[in-house]
RNA sequence: UAAGACAUAAAAAGUGGUGGGGGGGAGGAAAGUCCGGGCACCCCAAGAUUUAAUCUUGGUCCUGACAGUGGAUAACGUCCACCGUUCGUGAGAAUAGGGAAAGUGCCACAGAGACAAUGUUUCUUUGUUUUAGGGGUAAUCUCCUAAAAUGGGGUAAAAGUGAAAAGUGAGGGCCUAAGAAUCCUCUCUCCGAUGGGAGACCAAUCGGAGUGGUAAACCCUGUCUGGUGCAAGAGCAAACCCCCCACCACUUUUUUUAAAAAGUGGUGGGGGGUAAAAGUAGCUCGCUUGAGUUCAACGGCAACGUUGGACCUAGAUAGAUGACUAUCACCCCGCAGUACUGCGGGGGACAGAACCCGGCUUAUUACUUGCUUGGGUU
RNA sequence: GGAAGAGUCGGAUAAUGGUUAUUCCAACGGAUUGCUAAUCCGUGACCCUUUUGGGUCUUGCGGGUUCGAAUCCCGCCUCUUCCG
């Protein structure tokens, strides 16, 4: 999991991302991502109600989506702040699949260094 | 449109942050939010102290809920035991199970009539009219008998309508034109007395009554129930407003200047108030030790209770277990051999605390044990 | 976390406990027309039938009360709204 110094928190914060924040999208993942002035990245995973009611299934799902983050998060430049929003099509998709769908979008964001 | 990043001499203590290590971390339903309780604040009433206010005790009425009896419990619409009813060959299973003789409403269509009602067909009695026959009379007319039409009264059984039909059903006697009411015997339901039981109720005898259904229609009777809910509520810091004190700056007045007074603004300190703000948009408390979990003994048919020992078992706040690999345990299947082992394959559901408990309801995996009934076989 | 409300044909919308559940729009079929539009008539679903027609199930789902439930009662499901 990531240490809670790299997680979004205040609602001004996702409100400004929301707003100004560069957009972007692959299959059932969705991104809004922004500069943040800042030496560190910081996260933020929305999994609302309309993706299910179970709270198991959202928690997984969130889980899944910050350990891809974790994974890649040497690979990241530094100082954005980034919203990630699956829709309900994530529902029942495979972890390696959800896996390639967030790098690839990171790819298209061109946050990653060049490798 | 921001402050978390970044920056700040040393030491000690405290606090906080970061990194590393160790330990702990969901449920039987954590769910639905359908009930009940604790807890908190508010409302009303009474009483005490009495300036405000505080403390103590209580919750009438309305509304709503519940409804066999006895018990369990903090309480319940829950649980246990029993009674009645219904179903089943049976072991058993189900059961919102007070009152229709307090009153009101409703009972479509059909039907005479849906509650002190009605009279259709049939039967019977009587009046009137007409016709036919007979008797009496000179005749009108009158009497008797029969038939038809029509009006009034009585009417058991049967037919018919409907979910339901006048009210327990059957037999006999009396009476009558035929009947009913009434009387006798048996039977059914309800009520009362006697007997058994703690009670609901049960068995029999005696006495009395017998005037449909519907209260998950209004209602009556009995019991319980004030409202809002941890986004309840309490405190601190910061913000804003007011007042006081100190210092600084500026302006005005007095004054020869110095200085003093007043006003405005700023900084610091003190006091009072405001909005108030939320499971977190600053922090703390409430917040997790509680009708707690577990073991044993005793009491009780049981639900459960009493006593003693042991244990501490999530308290987050963008919100807690993810991916892959290996190994071990459990269950199932197959193969191999001596009741066990080895190899291979497969499986683990429903689902995640948010103040805390007791229930109900719903979702759902795998397995185990005991008792009993019916059938088959021996 | 808490508090309210709704569900009737594809979409809207009626219905004192009482025939076979109403109306409008859409869709489909037919009539009318040389062809369309407009107008008129019919059509809930499934099964059997060449048609006429017949049977069964129907007011989110499952039970109950009642002679009889869209309606009354209970338990679920889905959706919507609100909470400084």
């Amino acid at each position: 999991m990531l240490s809670r110094k790299y997680k979004l928190k205040r609602d001004n914060d996702f409100k400004r991302v929301f707003r100004q924040g560069r957009y972007y999208q692959e299959d059932f993942i969705k991104l809004k991502i922004l500069e943040n002035n800042l030496k560190i990245n910081r996260f933020a995973f929305v999994v609302g109600l309309k993706i299910s009611k179970k709270a198991v299934k959202r928690n997984k799902i969130r889980r899944q989506l910050d350990v891809v983050s974790q994974q890649e998060f040497d690979r990241i430049k530094p100082g954005f702040d980034i919203i990630v929003l699956p829709s309900p099509e994530i529902l029942g998709k495979d972890y390696q699949v959800i896996k390639k769908t967030l790098i690839n979008l990171f790819k298209k964001a061109k946050i990653l260094w060049d490798s």
